[in-house]
This record gives structure tokens, C-alpha cells and sequence, in this order.
DNA sequence: TGACGTCAAGATCCG
DNA sequence: CGGATCTTGACGTCA
């Protein structure tokens, strides 16, 4: 079994770059390919750091490469940041995989659409093929068009499929989706051209077909997985948004309940939410709780759970004390505040507590621009002085900041 | 034709 | 000027 999340690292500051075709020049596209290279390698090991064995790679780490105006070489180029990937991937037996988006459509009834299709597949597999030594890492694609009837529309499937290459034809794997082709429609089709196929919970509650359980779909999609692990998506609904968008966070103990229903330790999870590698995390730590992963994790989270209540801060200490913790207690209480609105005093305390570890070795200029910020308080958004905290943290290399969530809080706002 | 989804880049506005 | 906020891009489908 093996628990993952897709394309961005919450916890890991490095950033994927992208561009505009107008700016797209040779020199540009080299630096910010390399440096999207740069950061996959570090999301990698950071995965690698907090035990996370499956990873989605976005398909944004060479933005524009299959455009039809852009010529770019790039597997030679890139030889050696692909073989320093290659082999943390190998070493340590982490499972990728890529996913192009909803407008790749093999199966469209235009002929244009189905020929950049195949080129950003064929793509995709070979970029795997560059950074991970496994076979059979997955190129996951939604059929994503009915158009006509799905009779039709599978055999433009067929006919798009014929036409990738052999190596995209191991990777694909299909996946149900939220409108259109649901997990019976998938499952048929693959069966017709034998790829394996991934059940995805929420799009399958969106669009059911079976009148069957998750557990029982997923024992039909389990036939075909031969010799490879069965992967699944998972997801929760969000409470306030559309039917079919991504919880924030995870909730642990409904992830659990779910695992125990499906039988989770013989699948490979990707789980699909907006705060990605925290969740992940989260849900490693409540199935197979490590004794030294609960000081790390609340290192982390320490200043994020300052600027937002400073009782609920004092509540996780006093579990560390008393030595009550338990990840299910840990996480409860993180879960509330993060749902808590923002508190200008609060984070201003959180601010100053974050300086505190710049306020000797700043320079001058720095330590100018903190009393400036400090000064208009009221008046600038609290992201504006975390960003400047947090490239602090970069430049004097303050390991204990520069894995802390405080400075990503942002994605639990709105 | 515009909504859909995504999120950083780029543009523009404000003090 | 820095910082906040709005718009654009890149894509295909479907109402």
C-alpha cells in the first residue's frame, strides 16, 4: 500500500514555474524547465523524507512543450537532473505517475484534437520513462468525451488508442469520470483494449453505474491489474463548494472508515485534495502513528496554529506534556483552527515569535523593512510579510522555518 | 458565446 | 516604488 497526492508540494517551498507563449524564447523555456526539474527533485525528496511512496507529477513541469509553435529539445538536455531523479525514485521504490488534463481528449470528433492528444500522451510517457525506472508508472486519462453516443465515442477511443505509442499503451490507465463515462462505461472499454482502470470515489458518486459498493467496484476494477498494483482516487466532498470539488483537507477518521471499508491496504491511494502532501501526511500518520514523526509534525504546524488560536496551541502542548498525544487528538484540534478566521492580533504575535529567529543575524535593510511592515500592520496582508519572512528563512537557512506551514496558510483561506 | 477548472504570470491600479 | 487586485493564458466540451 502505498498513500499519495498529486502535482503540488504544500509543504515544500520551492515552486514550479510557468510562462507565456508570447515570452516563450529558447533561453527562457531552459531556465524554467530546469528549474521545475530543480523543484520535482526536491518534492521527491521531500516525499521520500515523510514516507509519501506515491506521486503524482504535474504536467506543468515543462509548460507549452507539446505546442505545436514550440520546438524544444529536451531529452538530452536534461540527462543529468533526469538521472539524479531517476535514482532517488529507484532508491527508494516511489511509485509516479502523470495525469494530463481535461483537454486532452484522444477520443474527440475532431481529428486536430485527437492528433495533439496523441503527442501529449506519447509525451507524458516518455517524460516518465526519463525519471522513473518502473515500467509500468501510469499515465491516467478520463475518456473525457461522450459525444454522439458512448457506442461511438469508445470506438474513436479505440481507434485514438491505436495510435500511441507502445510505451504510452503500458502507461495509459483509464480513470471513471464525473459526467460521461462512469465506472461501468471505463471498465468495458478497457477490458476491450486491456488497460487497468482507476476508481475514483467522488466522481463515482457524482456518476454511478454499478449498483454496487466502492469495495465491490473496486474488486471488479482489481481484474484489471495484472502483475501491477491497483491504484485508486480518493477524495472528499466539499462542504461549501459544487457538488464534486475537493475538500480542503482530508478528514482522517472518514478517510479511515473508507480504508477499512475498501480493504485500503491492498490498493495504492492517490488522494485528491486541495491541501495535497498535508493530507497525505495527516492520513500516514493516523494509520501507522511513528513516535518521532509527532514532534516534526508539530513543528510544522506550530506557527499556522499560533496565528489562529493561541488556546488551541496551548491544548497541543499540554497533549505532549501530559503524554496524551495521539494523531487522532493531534489533528482534531489542527482541523478546527484551520477553519478559523483570521485574527490581525493573533498574527501579529505569530510575526513577531517568526523574526524572532532573524532578529540578530538581519541586515539593516531587512531589519528596515520589518519595522516598516510592523508599522503599517493594519494596513498590508499578513502574506505580504510572510513572504519576506519566509525568503529569510531561505537565505539563512533555517531549517525548522523553512519546513513550516505557517507559511502556507493561505490555501485554508475562502 | 461563455462557463467550466487551474494557478501563476502579467497588467494595472492605488497610495 | 511596493503592494493589492484584477485579467489573461492554454486547452476542448457543451449548453
Amino acid at each position: 500500500m502505498a498513500l499519495g497526492y498529486a502535482c503540488i508540494c504544500i509543504g515544500d517551498y520551492n515552486r514550479l514555474k510557468s510562462l507565456r507563449l508570447a515570452g516563450a524564447s529558447e533561453q527562457k523555456l531552459e531556465m524554467i524547465y530546469r528549474h521545475n526539474l530543480g523543484v520535482l527533485r526536491s518534492n521527491i525528496s521531500y516525499n521520500i523524507k515523510h514516507g509519501i511512496k506515491l506521486f503524482r507529477v504535474s504536467s506543468d513541469i515543462f509548460p507549452l512543450i507539446t505546442h505545436s509553435e514550440i520546438a524544444f529539445e529536451w531529452k538530452n538536455r536534461f540527462r543529468e537532473p533526469f538521472d539524479e531523479i531517476k535514482a532517488l525514485v529507484s532508491d527508494s521504490g516511489m511509485r509516479l505517475s502523470m495525469h494530463p488534463g481535461q483537454y486532452t481528449v484522444l477520443n474527440s470528433g475532431n481529428q486536430e484534437v485527437v492528433d495533439k492528444a496523441v503527442v501529449e500522451i506519447d509525451h507524458h510517457s516518455e517524460f516518465l520513462s526519463c525519471i522513473t525506472p518502473d515500467a509500468y508508472a501510469p499515465v491516467v486519462l478520463h475518456v473525457n468525451s461522450a459525444r454522439g453516443d458512448k457506442k461511438t465515442a469508445v470506438s474513436r477511443f479505440k481507434k485514438g488508442f491505436e495510435r500511441l505509442s507502445d510505451a504510452s499503451k503500458k502507461r495509459l490507465c483509464l480513470e471513471n469520470d464525473e459526467k460521461g463515462f462512469s465506472a461501468r462505461d471505463i471498465y468495458d472499454l478497457a477490458c476491450e483494449i486491456d488497460v487497468p482502470c482507476i476508481f475514483d470515489n467522488l466522481h463515482n458518486a457524482m456518476n454511478p453505474s454499478y449498483e454496487l459498493s466502492d469495495k465491490e467496484i473496486i474488486e471488479v476494477f482489481s481484474k484489471t491489474y495484472v502483475g501491477k498494483r491497483q491504484k485508486i482516487h480518493y477524495s472528499q466532498q466539499a462542504e461549501d463548494k459544487r457538488p464534486g470539488a475537493h475538500s480542503v483537507t482530508i478528514s482522517h477518521r472518514e478517510f479511515l472508515r473508507y480504508y477499512g471499508d475498501v480493504s485500503g491496504e491492498d490498493l495504492d491511494i492517490m488522494l485528491e485534495v486541495k491541501d495535497k502532501d498535508l493530507s497525505c501526511i495527516k492520513c500516514i500518520n493516523c494509520l501507522d502513528a511513528k513516535n518521532s514523526s509527532r514532534y516534526r509534525e508539530w513543528a510544522r504546524y506550530k506557527y499556522l496554529v499560533m496565528e489562529k488560536d493561541i488556546e488551541a496551541y496551548h491544548r497541543i502542548g499540554k497533549l505532549f506534556n501530559t503524554g496524551s498525544f495521539d494523531f487522532d487528538k493531534f489533528y482534531t484540534i489542527v482541523d478546527a483552527v484551520i477553519k478559523k478566521g483570521s485574527d490581525r492580533g493573533l498574527e501579529t504575535n505569530a510575526v513577531m515569535h517568526v523574526w524572532g529567529y532573524f532578529k540578530k543575524t538581519a541586515s539593516d535593510e531587512e531589519k528596515r523593512r520589518y519595522a516598516k511592515y510592523i508599522e503599517k500592520i493594519n494596513d498590508i496582508s499578513i502574506e505580504t510579510i510572510k513572504t519576506f519572512l519566509l525568503s529569510l528563512a531561505v537565505k539563512y537557512d533555517i531549517g525548522y522555518l523553512k519546513e513550516s506551514i505557517y507559511f502556507f496558510g493561505e490555501i485554508y483561506k475562502k
